[in-house]
RNA sequence: GCCGCUGUGGCGGAAUAGGCAGACGCAAGGGACUUAAAAUCCCUCGCCCUCAAAAGCGUGCCGGUUCGAGUCCGGCCAGCGGCACCA
């Protein structure tokens, strides 16, 4: 067969016919979705081919089991990689994305998937990313966007914003200079409001338990209490602890070193240390702060804070241990309970005071269990929880200690000093303040000619077109936000457009998204397990409290696909010199027999190194499918009534493949469903050579074989269907459905085994009772000679498996 | 470092709920067909010892639970993903 040829005859077909269009039924429909891909390389990858090749396959499958499929598929087009390739080579972002998506759409459409192109959609057009703005235009309105200092990578000599990817070693990639943190004032949006609900909505979701937990531990749901210190200037402070248990022995405080008291309380003559420490620490990223490994260090701000618990006077340091985004960016140091503290005190001289022992009162310390209180006062002797409950209820009485929930999620950070994303749709008044572009005014259009050569400002700053407006609340002279949107934002409510992707009115018709949402399938790479499916799902709670949406979870069942490596086993990197480009492939074999090396040579959710040793095979089970079935097309149907031994075979292994296929498909195990579609081959291939046979029988397991192939290799299959004298498309066929009195025989191999060890196999009857198994286990040949007339100790039958004789 | 995952023949991988390890393939070797090659078909194929059989060993390493562990538990080692401005 030309698989070439066939390819684009179907594809032609099936996009006349409006195959891979969404049908309108509601009821039935399933929403499959891949995760849709960035268009920074001219081309298509083998991830993206993983990715969309075999969850199509999967969608093909949904819609022969009798759903209306929607897949839909898009770009997700703004971002970093284009900015910094326009600075390279001076071709503008706009112009190298544009092309980029043309050929990726090409590349896209030879997979002979069932994409739904007439709901694509580009997120870096002004149709698209004016519905990004009335987002943030929402949740301003609603109290989720807020303003606030933070710190962004800063390269002193290019003077500019740096993303943690162009951080290396923490040096500025392009010109070796060390990077520093700086504060700006930036957008940030209140996902922290959601964090509970993010939290206990995972429960009730199909995703992969490995995910779950890491939502889950990004969360970082923690019981504690915050307790407040005061500094003998008058100054308060908050600390947030787990162990309030352990209070009586700290020893000292430690506020992280971006804590704004740190310069109020520093004494004078600490001054010039406390500075040159705090921004040493700027030039360390948090991965490196936590890091255990790491030596602790600090600097004493030359003032002290008073314990409330017991009134003592401690002195406050300043530490890069300490993170201010975490917590309440100050912590109490208990050396004796405490790892990091401990070292800390060690390192600097504080005294290490122990108030907790176990029962029998031999801890070495640093001890970090709950245990039993000492020279603690009238605390002493009590345990963990209690401990810490006596000692808040006391304190809560002097409004100096709380019980406090937290989390380690923070506030999502969206501003971005770059060009190439949708401008923030905000303007900055001199007398009014921050002001909302009014809804009627969106988009606010991303101008074509900015200087994005980095030189200190962000892009737009320097577009004086842009950047001047007049107030829309009182009409005088204001500025645009010159920053733009992080792309996660445009990738938070993509699958909310494309079910009503043309809606020039709104970003989307509630009634429609109702009925299509949440998707039924999400299918994309682990690695956005912490971000992107983390604000997706708060962005959906949020639209639904604003009563756009009527559900609660944006994707109900979710799989990772592995990751592809190249050929040395390393990830497929330029650097590396290992890409493996799909195109030369399927020029080669075609789409069909790709895709099909694809779905039979990995488990799906794992991946692994590529190699095209196996590619050749998987072309050759399709020549030896074309072969059977041009011996079948011809038959007759004759002697359909013959059924013996070999018809019994034909049929068991029939109907077990299509119980079979039918599971692995579902669940993503798409290489053990092309296994048993092989072993149907190899039987019908042994049955077709017999002498006499059962021409029906033969004929609908080949009309059975080309349903189950279908969704994996879409052409070759409807090639066939037709050439069977169908007329219509193989996909809008019913799956196969089995007989089950058909996969079940009536005998059965078990193994046996004397003391845990191989002796033989039996075969036995179906009908045999647990007794009748073990009798018949024990009259065994090599089970009574080892015996040798003795009873066995114990007999153990797995029915159907296996006999363990305990001698 | 922290969070999460993975580790099975020469290779890709399979193994329901703790029950015959290696399904299905690739590669390799042998054979048939052919003037020859390709294609196709048949056989062998974890290691070790062996003419053969039997025995023994075997799922990263060490230990444990169990009649029985690739699977469960504890401790290591190695690799991969993420760590909030790559997406």
């Amino acid at each position: 067969m030309n698989m070439l040829e066939i390819e684009k005859k179907w594809q032609k077909i099936w996009a006349e016919e409006k195959l891979n269009e969404f049908d309108g039924n509601y009821d039935k429909k399933f929403y499959c979705l891949e995760m849709f891909s960035y268009p920074s390389g001219a081309k298509l990858h083998i991830g993206h081919w993983y990715n969309y090749g075999l969850t199509d396959s999967y969608a093909r499958y949904k819609r022969m089991k009798g759903f209306s499929v929607f897949q839909p598929m898009g770009f997700d087009a703004f971002g970093l990689p284009a900015e910094n390739y326009a600075i390279k080579t001076g071709i503008h972002p706009q112009d190298s994305t544009i092309k980029n998506i043309e050929t990726m759409e090409n590349q896209l459409s030879r997979i002979g998937a069932m994409f739904d192109w007439s709901a694509e959609i580009k997120t870096c057009m002004p149709d698209y990313y004016k519905w990004t703005q009335w987002l943030f235009l929402k949740l301003y309105e609603n109290g989720l966007a807020y303003r606030k200092e933070a710190p962004v990578n800063w390269c002193p000599s290019c003077n500019t914003v740096l993303a943690n990817e162009q951080v290396v070693g923490g040096t500025c990639e392009r010109c070796g200079t060390t990077v520093v943190k700086k504060d700006l004032t930036q957008w940030f949006f209140k996902i922290t409001d959601y964090a509970e609900e993010l939290l206990t909505g995972l429960d009730k979701l199909d995703w992969p338990e490995k995910t779950k937990l890491m939502q889950k531990n990004w969360i970082g749901k923690s019981f504690g209490a915050e307790v407040t210190f005061k500094a003998e200037s008058g100054e308060e402070f908050k600390v947030f602890t787990t162990r309030i248990d352990t209070i009586m022995g700290v020893s000292y405080v430690v506020l992280a070193p971006e804590h704004p008291l740190v310069k109020k309380l520093t004494t004078a003559d600490r001054a010039e240390e406390v500075e040159k420490y705090v921004y040493e620490t700027s030039k360390a990223n948090e991965i490196e702060r936590l890091s255990s490994d790491r030596e602790k260090t600090g600097v004493f701000l030359g003032a002290y804070a008073i314990n409330p618990a017991n009134g003592k006077k401690v002195p406050i340091f300043a530490a890069d241990y300490v993170l201010y985004s975490y917590g309440t960016g100050a912590v109490m140091g208990v050396p004796a309970h405490d790892e990091r503290d401990y070292l800390f005190a060690q390192k600097y001289g504080q005294p290490i005071n122990q108030v907790i022992t176990n029962k029998e009162n031999n801890v070495t310390l640093p001890y970090t269990e709950d245990g039993y209180l000492i020279n603690s006062g009238e605390f002493d002797g009590l345990f963990g929880d209690d401990a810490r409950k006596a000692i808040v209820s006391k304190l809560e009485k002097e409004n100096t200690a709380a019980f406090k929930v937290n989390y380690r999620l923070r506030d999502w950070l969206i501003s971005r000093q770059r060009y190439w994303g949708a401008p923030i749709p905000v303007v900055h008044c001199p007398k009014c303040g921050d002001v909302a572009v009014p809804y009627k005014d969106l988009p606010v259009m991303l101008p074509y000619d900015v200087e994005f050569k980095p030189d200190g400002k962000s892009p737009l700053a320097k577009h004086d077109g842009f950047m001047h407006t007049k107030c829309p609340k009182c009409g005088g002279d204001a500025l645009r936000d010159p920053d733009t949107l992080d792309t996660f934002v445009c990738s938070s409510w993509y699958y909310l457009r494309y079910p009503d992707s043309k809606n020039a009115e709104m970003p989307f018709d509630p009634e429609i998204i109702n009925k299509m949402l949440p998707v039924d399938k999400y299918v994309g790479g682990a690695e956005h397990a912490c971000m992107h499916l983390l604000y997706a799902r708060f962005i959906t709670k949020a639209l639904r409290d604003m009563g756009y949406l009527k559900f609660d979870e944006p994707f109900l069942s979710l799989t990772h696909q592995g990751v592809i490596l190249g050929p040395d086993g390393n990830r497929m990197s330029k650097s590396h010199g290992n890409i493996v480009a799909p195109d030369s492939y399927v020029n080669e074999y075609g789409s069909d027999i790709f895709r099909l090396y694809l779905l039979f040579g990995f488990n799906y959710t794992e991946g692994g190194p590529w190699s095209d040793d196996g590619i050749k095979s998987v072309a050759k089970f399709l020549d030896r499918v074309e072969r059977l079935f041009n011996k079948v097309v011809t038959l007759k149907g004759e002697n359909s009534d013959r059924y013996g031994a070999e018809e019994k075979e034909v049929e068991f292994i029939l109907n077990n493949a299509i119980k079979s296929v039918d599971h692995d498909m579902d669940v993503f195990s798409f290489n053990t469903a092309i296994a048993r579609l092989m072993e149907l081959v190899n039987a019908l291939t042994k049955y077709e050579a017999l002498e006499n046979k059962n021409e029906k029988l033969l004929k609908d397991s080949v009309t059975v074989l080309i349903k189950l192939l279908a969704p994996c290799v879409p052409h070759f299959a409807e090639e066939l269907w037709h050439e069977l004298g169908n007329q219509n498309s193989v996909f809008k066929e019913d799956y196969p459905v089995y007989d089950s009195t058909k996969t079940v025989k009536e005998e059965v191999e078990y193994a046996v085994q004397v003391n845990s060890k191989m002796k033989g196999k039996l075969v036995l009857s179906k009908s045999l009772t647990d007794k009748e198994i073990e009798e018949q286990a024990l009259s065994f040949a090599p089970v009574k000679e080892i015996l040798n007339g003795n009873k066995p100790k114990k007999v153990i039958v797995i029915k159907g498996r296996l006999i363990n004789v305990i001698a």
